[in-house]
RNA sequence: CGGGGUAUAGCGCAGUCCGGUUAGCGCACCUGCUUUGGGAGCAGGGGGUCGUAGGUUCGAAUCCUACUACCCCGACCA
């Protein structure tokens, strides 16, 4: 069927990257570490940017926009902030180019250096902060809830389409409030919305749980994130939420005067999520055959294909396949009728199974003497010839059973590989021969923690939230006493 | 920034060791005919300053020098 494709056993890097090309998704461009997201691959972001922009504002959130630029200052207000970015910031420091002397081309004028180097953001915590400062005076004020779509860069040494870019596109939403209590709720809020939207609209079950602090963000009191196991047993971080404390509020001298007219430093959170989830998305649901797309984040729906020999055919087709589109769309359902006449039927199928299209309708001279329609799903791949009546139900049915299916997929592929390890030989068994998420116990400190990650490359992904995990123990490393299971994985 | 590798058509590569016709192959692209229920077949055609700069030579994709870019393995990371 496929030719020239790996297959995810053979090589799960190389089939990610060739399927990313192949769905049309995305490619590298010519700056060093940065992709060009194609039209199919961007409307895949614009279906994930009008679901998660809904459950923001339906929590209250509302839209802003800040500088892409921050003044370098900005930057070391907040001790563990800049040590944490520093590493890895665009910096501009001219703002003119002139014609070379010699006739070389263009440079880069020298006389054109900037007072203050300014800064690509990476994240905007400082920049927002520095403009709250200004908006931000009594408790009548708050809370402040705002989100921000935008583009960052973080000048990574090694890149990877969608799933590390050197720059990317995200939403970014940084709160402010009264209290501790209510910024905290905030954290706890939005990481339910990421873990709903993961799992009600990409199908991807996660983990949800807080960071160990060598993981944390930096300048966060707390980091919360949801973690997803991908098809490798590699696990891939899809979305964190973070307590801030008043740590930002006092590098930027936020204040607000309480109703007992006492002046005090706001309580701040900040949340995002990327179009590293198009990279999960992928790599959680697609097979050999190309992507697979969950019904809700699918661009097109259904492709309906015309079979025909004769034009006389492909008209009366057309008029059968229209009024089948009109009565989908009517539905809600986003059709694609490709009566493309410069590409055959087999080459029409191979390009909407890369693309991960759910559904699939062939309709041709056989059916219109029969009244019938051939049906394809593709997480399945599954094909059967259906009466054409009512055809509408029967496909707005099949798209709610391929998004649950999906998501019952991922949830077993999950629960086999998950595991507990109570000694270190099966823990490092696991780890190298098997992947996935192992619940182990963790003497809690960092030492033991870096440990680990030398010996096995597997990392704490999350102390899970729940208590059921939550027993006396003895660390896997160094034996010594623990009271809950943390989750180690390898992960991207 | 350390260690290894690569650079030839839009993409994937051969040719380089041992210099010598007009630089070649597959995919893709264009034209024509036959095809069309799972990536069609045949025939013809278009497309290259061989990464950049310099050197050796009668002659350089091929040998030498420098530079640049990219890839893989580490460190870093949503």
């Amino acid at each position: 069927m496929a030719k020239d494709f790996p297959t995810r056993k053979e090589n799960y890097s190389k089939w990610y990257n060739d399927l990313v090309i192949k769905a049309d998704l995305a490619e590298n461009s010519a700056v060093r570490g940065c992709m060009v997201i194609k039209p199919y691959g961007y409307s895949i972001w614009e279906k994930m940017q009008a679901a998660l922009d809904k459950m923001f504002k339906d929590t209250g959130h509302s839209n802003a926009y800040f500088p892409l630029f921050i003044p370098k200052s900005f930057f070391s207000r907040e001790a563990a902030h800049v040590e944490g970015f520093a590493k890895e910031c665009a910096v501009v420091t001219h703002y003119r180019l002139k014609n070379d002397e010699s006739g070389k081309g263009i440079v880069v004028d020298e006389d054109a250096k900037l007072e203050e180097e300014l800064i690509v953001r990476p994240t905007s915590e400082t920049i927002i902060w520095d403009t709250y400062k200004n908006w931000i005076q009594s408790y009548r004020d708050l809370p402040l809830l705002v989100n921000q779509w935008a583009n960052v860069v973080r000048w990574e040494m090694r890149t990877r389409l969608f799933l590390r870019t050197a720059e990317f596109l995200w939403q970014e939403g940084h709160t402010a409030h009264e209290t501790q209590e209510e910024a905290e709720k905030e954290t706890d809020l939005i990481l339910n919305v990421y873990a709903e939207f993961a799992e009600k609209f990409m199908g991807v079950p996660v983990l949800k749980g807080v960071k160990t602090a060598s993981e944390r963000f930096a300048g966060a009191v707390e980091t919360y994130c949801i973690e997803a196991l991908m098809q490798d047993g590699k696990a891939l971080q899809a979305g964190t939420s973070h307590f801030l404390g008043q740590n930002f509020a006092k590098a930027f001298d936020v204040k607000f005067l309480s109703k007992e007219n006492k002046l005090d430093y706001v309580w701040a959170t900040s949340w995002g999520v990327s179009t590293r989830l198009i990279g999960g998305l992928i790599m959680a649901h697609s097979d050999d055959q190309g992507l697979v797309l969950p019904p809700k984040l699918a661009p097109i729906q259904v492709a309906i294909i015309p079979i025909y020999k004769s034009m006389e055919q492909l008209d009366a087709i057309s008029v059968k396949a229209n009024e089948i589109k009109k009565a989908l769309e009517a539905k809600g359902i986003s059709v694609k009728y490709d009566d493309r006449d410069t590409q055959k039927p087999g080459w029409k199928f191979a390009e909407y199974e890369f693309k991960g299209v759910p559904v699939r309708l062939a309709i041709g001279p056989r059916d219109m003497e029969n009244g019938t329609i051939e049906v394809a799903r593709r997480d399945t791949l599954e094909k059967e010839v259906l009466q054409i009546a009512d055809i509408e139900h029967k496909v707005e049915h099949l798209l709610e059973q391929i998004q649950e299916n999906l998501y019952r997929k991922a949830l077993d592929f999950r629960d086999e590989n998950t595991y507990r390890a109570d000694t270190w030989e099966e823990f490092v068994d696991i780890i190298e021969n098997k992947g996935g998420f192992v619940y182990a116990h963790w003497d809690g400190t960092e030492e033991t923690e870096m440990a680990i990650k030398e010996k096995t490359k597997a990392t704490i992904r999350l102390i899970p939230l729940n208590n059921d995990h939550k027993e006396e123990g003895k660390c896997i490393l160094t034996g010594k006493p623990s009271d809950r299971r943390v989750v180690f994985a390898k992960a991207y």
